[in-house]
RNA sequence: GGGCGGAUAGCUCAGUGGUAGAGCGCCUGGUUUACACCCAGGUGGUCGGGGGUUCGAGUCCCUCUUCGCCCA
């Protein structure tokens, strides 16, 4: 091997680019199913085929990566499965908004053409997402990327129909559902936001039919009163027990309506009587069930006013509102308008306000599919961390209400379910179905709707491995290990899963859960705390990040975000002339400026290497100096914490743990205690070190490769490797601890070597001696241990201090010094410097300062020594730290008692 | 209304009951042949308020204030 140097500054992009295509190439994000060999295996949460990334995605992704590259080089057969959702209303909306610019509806095309046309969109513009993953480096099996709309998936999606068909748990029923009349499809309840809103609560006076006089309703929805079939009271209300039994007449319909008792009625609210409209309120509806009112829909899908609306038909309902208002203002009927706040219903899709509706729909009972997720969770199946989430999850899995999956979109799986033409008989079938099982007839007519995205999603880990076929892949990869995801599809997404898989697949439970633990990941928000939002121009794209600051060092500093908590804010430094027209420009990201100062650390670092490698340097811990066998030690516990942080799926840990054993100890101490070993003349033992340095340097790498892959891939490829290296660095080993080079000796030792250099940069500092400047150093200690290390390890202490010479006495200093501590034995450190009488003045100053600071310190230690019960109750261990600790501040105290009388 | 999370240095966040840390910022000094995206040194905190448990509380319990999330 030649000996080769790296540029003088790091291009990320052009190192990106290189290692993408050479991965992808050599096939390293690949999985193969091995029988019997240990394998690991994840499914990405699929994104929106219409998406971009944003930092949500970032976040996960970095999460992804890092635990699928860290597994992959533990050895295993790793797998990780990407693909995209077809996202239903989403991806619909795309289209009939690009189809309106042509001045066309999605009716003027017909459904095939439609349907024709939103294939022609995604496959030209949908999944963005992926291609940017794939920027990200993500070590995905791209040969194994799925759509949830591929033929196979489908095959899945009518599957788990027919089967849940079959058993009787999906049903059609005419319920109120979540209308969204912008999207004009039904939506489920965890798709509606609710929001508190000011409105208003309006009181309206509906006259009694036979007599004079009227009973006053209030409600926040006036148009709904065209659809009014009863006015209900609480029967134990005294106030109405009364009327009872009794017909108004509702205003501007004409139309008699009962006044009927119902317990559901809540009398301290409004008036204590509410107007009943059954087709327009869940409540409602219930009440109309159990009194058998009549249910007109007075507000159509499309969110205007139906012909049951009477003279307001074709209006928009807000419309509406407004006439229905005025005209009830006019017959003298609208008593009073009360501010008031209430919750309001918005689409999560496009944030138009709900209309509750009453509807023909699909239901999936939820009830039996629940209880097999919460056995999971409880029999602990399923762990979730943070833990708090699978509490969560329990929590609304007990009150889970029916699932409305049925969508009138054309975008998705449409509903298997066909009826004859001929005998009229209904089923659900996996293939399309030629004739009537029943009576052979082909007229064969199939619902029009589509099924709810979610119901397809809910079948991703084991679908994308190729169920309903028993593959080898299902055999072998599934179930999954993990799922890593944000804490807002919970419920949405999560649940549905657990259960599917439960219910779906044969043999034991074991074999079926998909996955035995889900990581739920912070959400990102802006440097305000508030939501990232493309809309709102709140968002930071990855991209710019990446741009800004390699993607290494984007990865970095997500994996860094990655803690338990339920939030983490991206914090945004803005030049004060930031123009809020060009958000992009003059502002920067601490944290990730953190993660590309680390990249050119690790690089610069990796060029001092190199440089000072020899074309025959071979990578092993052979080092026996001091120094190697310190750095030896401490990444055997980096490689220890690392790993250990990672077995936790705490990220943010790993990444601390690197970024200190890297930059802290193996940059600011092992680099420079080692340079005059590298530049003396001990032949023998400068190769030993080059070794070392080799083999410690080659390590960290690979520890730093699942979170900053591109540059640690650029400079393993010139180094030389330690024995077990492969082609790459990401199908290298993962680095283990070695025992044999555990050395708390050498720890110690340097830990010494480091406070004597601290002390003495301190003198330095504290005295305003230039760093240019050499100095002498004169050493007093007792302990004759202590006074041999130094000489002996002259060279480094006079490298890190700069001092050209140090002499080491067991006699006190004539002058007073820096003071540290060594078996509780004082070691006095000076540099022989003359001081001016102003410095010294100031030095005197400082000197009182800190000893003021030290009595405080030592009285607070006095009490607690004092106190009888400490002794007798804290661990012995604790008591002893206490007296010794007291014994050291004593000895700094007469130690800056003496310095400080030399300075006066 | 119910549940949950956060409140720690100027900012963003770590923190296994033993007396508080990191990054960024700030201050001082610096042309150390790896690195100024750097080096050395430093400033900076009644750990939201109040009570309690404990020899000892940022950490456990109660309560209040406040910001946010979820469910209804």
């Amino acid at each position: 091997m030649t000996q080769r140097v790296l540029p003088t500054t790091y291009d990320p992009v052009a190192v990106e680019e290189k290692w993408m295509a050479h991965w992808q190439e050599q096939g390293y994000y690949h999985a193969e199913v091995r029988p019997g060999a240990p394998r690991f295996c994840i499914t990405i949460p699929p994104p929106n085929v219409t998406g971009e990334l944003h930092m949500g995605h970032a976040l996960q992704h970095a999460i992804h990566d890092a635990v699928i590259r860290w597994q992959r080089m533990l050895g295993k057969e790793t797998l990780c499965v990407p693909g995209t959702d077809h996202a239903g209303i989403a991806t619909q909306m795309k289209v009939e908004r690009q189809i309106a610019a042509e001045g066309l509806t999605k009716y003027d095309l017909g459904r095939e053409a439609f349907l024709e046309r939103m294939w022609q969109w995604k496959e030209h513009y949908g999944g963005a997402i992926l291609r940017q993953l794939k920027r990200f480096g993500a070590s995905y099996d791209w040969r194994r990327e799925r759509f949830t709309l591929d033929p196979g998936y489908t095959k899945a999606v009518r599957t788990a129909f027919v089967h849940l068909y079959n058993k009787g748990l999906v049903y059609r029923g005419v319920r109120i559902i979540n209308w969204c009349p912008s999207c004009e499809t039904a939506i489920s309840d965890l798709e509606v936001e609710h929001e508190e809103r000011q409105g208003k609560l309006w009181h309206f006076k509906y006259p009694f039919a036979d007599e004079d006089g009227g009973i006053i309703v209030a409600t926040t929805r006036p148009e709904t009163m065209l659809g009014d079939t009863a006015v209900a009271v609480n029967p134990e209300d005294p106030r109405y027990s009364h009327l009872v039994g009794k017909t108004v007449v509702l205003p501007l319909m004409n139309r008699p309506i009962p006044i009927i008792a119902d317990t559901y009625v809540d009398p301290s609210f409004g008036t204590g009587a509410v107007k009943v409209t059954p087709a327009h309120d869940p409540n409602d509806a219930e009440m109309g069930r159990r009194h058998d009112l009549p249910a007109p829909i007075v507000i159509g899908k499309n969110g205007t006013m139906t012909e049951d609306a009477g003279n307001y038909v074709g209006l928009d309902r807000y419309e509406a509102r407004a006439a229905v208002l005025a005209d009830l203002e006019k017959l003298g009927l609208l008593v009073e308008a009360k501010e008031h706040t209430h919750a309001v219903g918005a689409c999560a899709r496009c944030a138009s306000t709900i209309e509750p509706l009453l509807s023909e729909q699909w239901f999936v009972e939820m009830r039996p599919l629940a209880q097999h997720v919460l056995d999971a969770i409880r029999e602990e199946r399923v762990a979730y961390q943070p833990e708090r989430f699978a509490q969560y999850s329990i929590e609304w899995l007990e009150n889970v209400r029916d699932w409305c999956i049925s969508r009138q979109l054309w975008w998705g799986h449409r509903i298997p379910v066909y009826t004859c033409g001929a005998c009229g008989h209904e089923f659900a079938a996996i293939e399309t179905p030629e004739q009537c099982p029943r009576c052979n007839d082909p007229a064969l007519e199939q619902d029009p709707d589509v099924l709810d995205t979610w119901f397809s999603s809910a079948l991703w880990p084991f679908a994308v491995l190729g169920w309903p076929d028993q593959t080898p892949e299902l055999d072998y990869f599934y179930p999954t290990d993990l799922m890593i995801t944000g804490r807002d599809i919970l419920y949405l997404w999560i649940a549905r899963m657990i259960y599917s898989g439960m219910e779906y697949l044969e043999g034991p439970l074991e074999q079926r859960i998909p996955y035995y633990r889900v990581l739920i990941h912070p959400t990102v928000q802006n440097f305000e705390g508030k939501r990232m939002s493309k809309s709102l121009g709140t968002g930071v794209d990855p991209l710019e990040l990446m741009e800004k600051y390699g993607t290494d060092a984007t990865r970095f500093g997500l994996c860094g975000m990655a803690t338990a908590t339920q939030d983490v804010r991206l914090q945004e430094a803005r030049e004060p002339d930031w123009n809020p027209e060009k958000p992009d420009e003059k502002r920067s990201f601490p944290f990730f400026v953190q993660g590309r100062n680390f990249a050119t650390k690790i690089w610069n670092a990796s060029r001092f290497a190199l440089m000072n490698l020899e074309a025959d340097t071979q990578a092993a811990p052979v080092g026996r100096a001091l120094a190697d066998r310190w750095i030896l030690a401490r990444l055997n516990t980096a490689i220890e914490n690392v790993t250990a942080s990672l077995e936790n799926y705490r990220l943010d840990q790993a990444t601390q743990t690197l970024y200190d054993f890297f930059w802290s100890e193996f940059c600011d101490w092992y680099l420079e205690m080692i340079k005059p070993t590298l530049r003396g003349d001990d032949q023998a033992l400068a190769s030993d070190t080059r070794a070392t340095l080799a083999y410690v340097l080659e390590n960290a790498l690979r520890l730093l490769h699942p979170f900053m892959p591109f540059i640690t891939e650029e400079i393993w490829r010139q180094l030389p490797h330690a024995a077990d290296a492969r082609e790459s660095i990401m199908t290298s080993p993962w680095p283990v601890v070695d025992t044999a080079l555990a050395d708390t000796a050498a720890e110690c030792d340097i830990a010494l070597l480091m406070d004597l250099v601290g002390a003495v940069r301190k003198l330095r500092a504290d005295q305003g001696v230039s760093p240019a400047q050499k100095v002498a150093i004169r050493v007093a200690c007792e302990i004759s241990e202590v006074r041999q290390f130094i000489t002996r390890n002259e060279a480094i202490l006079l490298t890190l201090t700069r001092g050209e010479e140090v002499t080491v006495s067991a006699a006190p200093l004539e002058e007073a010094g820096e003071h540290l501590f060594w078996q509780e034995q004082p070691i006095v450190l000076s540099i022989s410097r003359e001081m001016s009488a102003e410095e010294r003045q100031k030095e005197a100053e400082k000197l009182r300062r800190d000893l003021e600071k030290l009595l405080a310190e030592i009285e607070k230690m006095e009490a607690r020594l004092a106190n009888p019960q400490f002794a007798e109750r804290a661990p012995e261990a604790v008591v002893a730290k206490a007296r010794a600790d007291l014994a050291e501040l004593r000895h700094r105290q007469t130690t800056l008692e003496e310095r400080l009388r030399s300075m006066e």
